[in-house]
DNA sequence: CGTATCCTTGATGCCTCTCAAGACGGGTGG
DNA sequence: CCACCCGTCTTGAGAGGCATCAAGGATACG
């Protein structure tokens, strides 16, 4: 099985249909990108060794916790995941939800410790990719090192554009900022990017995006209530896309 | 000055006397770090293509902006710099801080375009390292990706530490995170951490940490009422680490 | 069908922002 | 060398956005 995904040809970058994305062919899938850019140069074989084990964890089941020594690296193949780092005095602050064809627990390859923890918020299928043999492989496939750079690139944009988000938006632009990004990213996944369900409790959004669970619900509310969006529970619809990003920009206010 | 720079041996990493610590070969800068890990391996004239211009920025000028293509990434010698991200409104927020032997500018290596802002806060002199030959010097020197690496990593351990911040602590435990880890930075660079002058100024604090400028100067007042510090405009002397520190964790306020 | 969890809405209070004004200090030009 | 000026810092008063506390309703799960 693993030897099958690894030695699968890189495609054209085209759009996939939803259909033929499987979880760890999908185009975007972060394992496939870290294959793709390594596909061709070197025995492929070898590339067994980074993707081993598929694993399947339950809802609240953690992935890792902070400090705990460098096992893996996980990409999502379905379901999703949360990542929250803490305080001393035992306060949490989500960080980042994870959905299928993303990668997490990578900058922990340096330290050899993981500095988050992460958490299955609902059934959740991940390939483990133990990276004990990185360095030297590394040597050997320097695609592998862009890509590495690449992913944690972007994790530091999107970190700047939280410190942003919580430094200086208000309640409705962190929502609106908060629904437009994932349906961004879903949408990159070859997924519906307007109506989709969330795997996150208001709780865990409200923590993510530094308001109460309470205001949360109000703002969603007030959404509602100028048909921006819809709900039903953890059901969404995107109304008008165009009002949202204008919100999250800041350039407009919920009259 | 370059080869010279270039060519010192790997030196121990006990701790430097101050006086000992040039910008440049300071044992915790930056580029002396990225020659470090390489030195010994391989043709070390290559280096020479790594840091190749030394110049100085006058408090207020721009080292880059967001979206310019890349130049260079940037250790700094002397001074300080502040880096900020934009809203599409024109809010900014300050992401951080960088003193001497500190190097910013690195993660635009795999974008082509820096993500965010970069500008001198008082008269800071610069290395800068232009990597447009980067990824062939990647190939030959494995330790180079490695210091990226963990730089980068480094940098979102700190962006997860501002997230908790912002989006979890209060005023008070803003500023004594603030003093404190300034003071840890200082120390790191083997300089003065109890007493200090700041570059920046009380709006650039409180934009940092999520607070109005007014909120700052008036948590400081508070801090001086109780002995925590005191202050002289931006002379600022740490009195009683061990309380700054519980505040800082939230294990302790200010009564 | 009961129970736990999650979601929603209301009332109240507080932390911090905003607006305002004055003090202080450093830099500059006469 | 002094006086002026402007940026920065400080303190006060008031307002507001959001957190907190509280309670009821909906849904999922065993």
């Amino acid at each position: 099985m693993t030897a099958a995904v690894v030695r699968r040809k890189p495609v054209s970058r085209a759009n996939t249909p939803e259909g033929a994305c499987a979880p760890i062919a999908c185009k975007d899938c972060g394992i496939y990108h870290l294959c793709l850019t390594v596909g061709g140069e070197v025995d492929l074989s070898q590339l067994d060794l980074l993707v081993k084990n598929r694993r399947t964890y339950k809802r609240g089941e953690l992935l890792y916790r902070i400090g705990e020594p460098y096992r893996a690296a996980f990409a999502i193949r379905l379901g999703s995941v949360k990542t929250s780092v803490l305080t001393d005095d035992g306060r949490v602050q989500v960080t980042g939800f994870h959905i299928p064809g993303e990668v997490l627990g990578l900058n922990a390859i340096i330290d050899d410790r993981y500095n988050c923890e992460a958490r299955a918020l609902e059934t959740t299928s991940v390939c483990e990719v133990p990276f004990e043999r990185y360095e030297e492989l590394a040597l050997q496939l320097p695609g592998l090192q862009r890509q590495m750079l690449r992913i944690m690139s972007q994790e530091i944009v999107h970190n700047q554009e939280m410190m942003l988000l919580l430094g200086k938006k208000k309640a409705e632009e962190r929502l609106a900022t908060f629904f437009v990004n994932l349906s961004r990213r879903l949408e990159r996944h070859g997924r519906p990017a307007l109506e989709f369900k969330l795997s996150m409790s208001r709780s865990d959004i409200g923590n993510y995006l530094g308001l109460a669970e309470e205001t949360v619900c109000r703002v969603i509310t007030r959404f509602e209530e100028k048909a921006l969006i819809s709900t039903e529970r953890r059901l969404v619809r995107l109304g008008q896309m165009d009002r949202l990003q204008a919100l999250a920009r800041g350039s407009a206010v919920l009259e």
